[in-house]
DNA sequence: ACTTCTTATTAGGTATACCTAATTCTTTGT
DNA sequence: ACAAAGAATTAGGTATACCTAATAAGAAGT
């Protein structure tokens, strides 16, 4: 009657990831998020909300106080993960992912302590996503999309909402990185592109790509 | 089609530490070491078999040459994993065997780099084992064990071939560490204890503790 | 309102890795 | 040599987590 939890961890993970931009999760998002077959992810909805991981209405699929803490959890471990690869082990933002979603499961609570005092205590990844501490506290900064800007707004940026090592090798290479300093020269109509301008160097960049970077 | 690799590399590397004592392995001694019923083990035992990673004879199982190279990935990795324990995150030699066995199974080839790299290519693990390099190669030095030794002998201690942690904070509270250097006073007759010198300090050692330790 | 399209679920099935109980095979003691 | 003991396997069964194909339920278009 025990779980298996590296399974349920990846779900509540994903639901939580999916929450953000869509409260309650859809299961076909869930499926494909998860690269999971459509009933596969029904069935397995069905065991969380029996454990009452989530609640599970004709809207979709939230998670429960239990399931946010658990999710929480295990995002803290993704996240400690990811500085743990690139602070310690040298590796660069691009190649962290995957690794640490390998990693995430495998870390004890008492793992979890040490890494983020030999770190220092981090408060974010190294994309620039918060750390939730101990108890699931999460400072989340009042952010918007870079691709909001108007021209000549300047902005610095928070986050990265990527994990594609390609596109996070391409951000590197423009310095698109958190807490640099952007200045938006200008905004090309019809969805254009945005001129930007970053230490010293100015770029056209996609909106595709600019709504993916937030700024504060 | 494919494997649970977690799994397979469980029996792998208990097959490969038990080969050390006893060479061709018994499926009841295996069972028992991974703590599950002999049905199970013997099943495992044919699709590693099938898989052509051990030699399954009347006499027990034995690792083929493929069976043994990954065998020996798999515990590189658990000695990898415990010297980053210990060596960058402040653990104690007797906080690191588990969080290894679940680190071991999440680890990349490439990782596996990194944390050696980053630790300076470490040789042993803290219990003194050898750490198998990339290529499988393993040095293992010539030891016998502590309780071996004749009265007013002087050895080095290399490895201690023992998990348990209530032991070996015992041990490290003697200062019986990889490295260190003792001296046989006296050994008790009838399997008495040895009477030892460790860092100034005498100490009487049962035989069954001193047979865990091994000089050169 | 009704058909179409999408989304979700049920039905039925697979593979993995475990279990207990029963059986067979292998030693070993007398 | 043979019975008892011990080791290993077969038989039969469970739970987890996945799948495809078929069905049902809900939303949207004309």
């Amino acid at each position: 009657m025990e779980a298996d939890t590296p399974r349920i961890e990846e779900y509540l993970e994903s639901i939580y990831k999916l929450q953000q931009e869509q409260h309650p999760v859809s299961t076909s998002r869930l499926a494909e998020h998860l690269k999971l077959s459509a009933p596969s992810v029904s069935e397995m909805v069905k065991k969380l909300a029996n454990k009452r991981l989530v609640n599970h209405t004709e809207k979709g699929v939230c998670l429960t106080d239990e399931g946010n803490t658990m999710a929480k959890r295990v995002v803290r471990r993704h996240r400690l993960s990811e500085r743990l690869l690139t602070d310690i082990l040298g590796y660069k933002w691009d190649e962290v992912h995957d690794e640490a979603c390998r990693l995430e499961h495998a870390i004890s609570p008492q793992m979890e302590d040490r890494i983020a005092l030999s770190l220092g205590n981090p408060k974010t990844c190294p994309h620039g996503h918060p750390i939730p501490d101990k108890d699931g506290v999460l400072l989340k900064e009042k952010v918007r999309p870079l691709s909001e800007l108007k021209s000549k707004e300047k902005a610095i940026i928070v986050n990265v909402f990527e994990e594609d090592p390609k596109m996070l090798q391409y951000l590197a290479s423009l310095g698109l990185i958190p807490d640099v300093s952007v200045l938006v020269e200008e905004v090309a109509p019809f969805g254009g592109p945005l001129i930007v301008c970053v230490s010293g160097s100015r770029y056209a960049l996609g909106r595709e790509v600019a709504s993916k970077i937030k700024v504060k």
